[in-house]
DNA sequence: TACCGAGTTTACGTTGACGTAAACGTCATA
DNA sequence: TATGACGTTTACGTCAACGTAAACTCGGTA
């Protein structure tokens, strides 16, 4: 049997369509090297693992990280150049951004319990005034 | 025994310090009608709900809410002014800030996974190449 | 009274994260 | 061959969320 070499990749457009982004979003984060794909011609080609960078940099948007961040963190998924007195910096890093998460998960229990009782709120409200 | 009348209250100065914020910043949310203290002269004057109104929109800051979404889901909080036929409206929108954070506990639980990886492998780079 | 600290308004500047438009290359297919 | 679909670079525009500076008022106090 032969290894596996079905090469998978990944046209800009196809990256788009995924995510519901557009092209220049995607530029841009290759202007501030979030992305470094490769070139056939002058077009740029997605490995999967750009493809998953791309993932990691969209659920950083939504956890409310700026694009630095975002790049901060996805380089600390690749350790293989991070030589060894940068480890323990890194380290540091990941407890911070640890800390970070740990008090959105607070935040962000509260604010549902805060939104079950304005819900709550707006149930008793409808039901006391007897209007459907 | 009188009812306590200590009404307490705060400077802009005083809220600046607590939270760790400019007075430009608080200016900035009461100009977006996030905030509206009384005045006492021409100085503003704040109540416990106008710093806890503060609190709520750097919660959501910390969430990575924009201003606007904050201001929405504050006056979730003020029932009182919300007339009935906007009610169902509310109830909606609170669903739809729910699956949100949903989403993002969703996105933090992996993070924090993926942080825990990281950190794991660079204990282990470290223990391998023996180096302190 | 002369200044200081704390407050104010007004207004232009900045930064991050893209949007948008112009002008162009490349390839398939009608 | 020319018309699209899809890609590219370059560069100015925009919007949110403030920063920053200037010029002012007001209440105490040395």
């Amino acid at each position: 049997m032969h290894p596996s070499t079905v090469t998978v990749e990944y046209s800009i457009s196809d990256l788009c369509k995924e995510f519901d982004i557009t092209t220049r979003t995607i530029r841009h984060y290759e202007d501030l090297d979030l992305l470094s794909p490769s070139r056939r011609g002058q077009s740029r080609v997605y490995t999967p693992s750009d493809r998953t960078r791309l993932r990691l940099i969209l659920r950083g948007k939504r956890l409310g990280l700026s694009l630095e961040d975002s790049r901060q963190i996805i380089d600390m998924y690749e350790p293989g150049k991070t030589n060894i007195n940068q480890l323990n910096t890194l380290i540091d890093a990941i407890r911070v951004q640890r800390t970070k998460l740990n008090q959105q998960l607070d935040d962000i229990s509260k604010l549902l319990k805060d939104l079950n009782d304005a819900e709550a709120n707006c149930v008793t409200a409808l039901k006391t005034n007897g209007q459907n």
